[in-house]
DNA sequence: TTAAGTGCAAATTATTTGCAGTAAG
DNA sequence: CTTACTGCAAATAATTTGCACTTAA
């Protein structure tokens, strides 16, 4: 796996800083390898854990646990949940469509500019949509 | 909770006949359960686990879990996953948008009828679309 | 009679938590 | 300094499994 370098980090820091959280060592490398190149990523715990690692940074699994968490709830990730096994925590935050790959358990973004959905069923009366969750399952044909 | 009548047993061991699945007194129990009354209805394992007490017929977790992945695997339910910690199990194997009730952990069916999706993106080259899963968070207002 | 189904209890897997030590402001 | 963060290891929670015992066909 790639190192980490300065940009990289720095990206990391600032995305931190804007909600104010501790920029700690672990959740410097963490963001860093999130988005230090700019780009939209769902990873699992595991994964990351496993990142941090190739790139020689140790943080702990737990750690790694309780920080996806800190960025959720500081609303800088988003949990995805596609199959009650595993958790997927995705940098885009937006609310978007995403396809699930079936063969290799990866989830990766579906081109939401391609989406359109009409006449949403609306809410019942008490409670508002919090959000609307599209996974578009795939099988490898 | 409500006794097991005859034609809900009727009813559910239909259903069971329907795909070869042997008819045993714990999967008459569950599926008149779950389909004895021509409701659809979505279930955890837990809850269908104390329903089937509470109907005074003993079976154990562990037989639920089977049970309820032996009609998955039948075509009978389909599983969903809204919430990382556990599974829902629904007697409506169509296509169908979901209400997931965030505070009461609670899943309905959403008026299909009311949805309508255009545009959905295109599977990828080597895969095709095996299923289309949304779900509506709904959170009281 | 015999292969499939059932019920425990033990095993797994993903995730969380308690708490003593470490580091950021 | 003081409070938040980290790392283990132990605790949870949902689900699965191994295996001896039933039961439907």
């Amino acid at each position: 796996m790639r190192e980490l370098d300065t940009q990289m980090e720095t990206r990391g820091g600032d995305w931190l800083a804007g909600v104010g959280l501790r920029p700690t060592r672990q959740r410097v490398t963490l963001a860093a390898l999130l988005v230090g190149d700019g780009q939209d990523r769902h990873v699992t715990a595991e994964w990351l854990f496993e990142a941090a690692r190739e790139a020689g940074e140790k943080v702990s699994l737990a750690t790694v646990y309780n920080t996806l968490r800190a960025f959720c709830d500081a609303g800088l990730m988003r949990e995805i949940t596609v199959d009650g096994s595993k958790s997927y925590f995705d940098t885009n935050t937006s609310n978007h469509p995403h396809f699930y790959w079936e063969d290799s358990a990866a989830l990766t973004d579906a081109p939401s500019d391609q989406l359109e959905i009409r006449r949403l069923p609306k809410a019942p009366d008490g409670a508002e949509i919090a959000a609307v969750d599209v996974v578009i399952r795939l099988r490898r044909s």
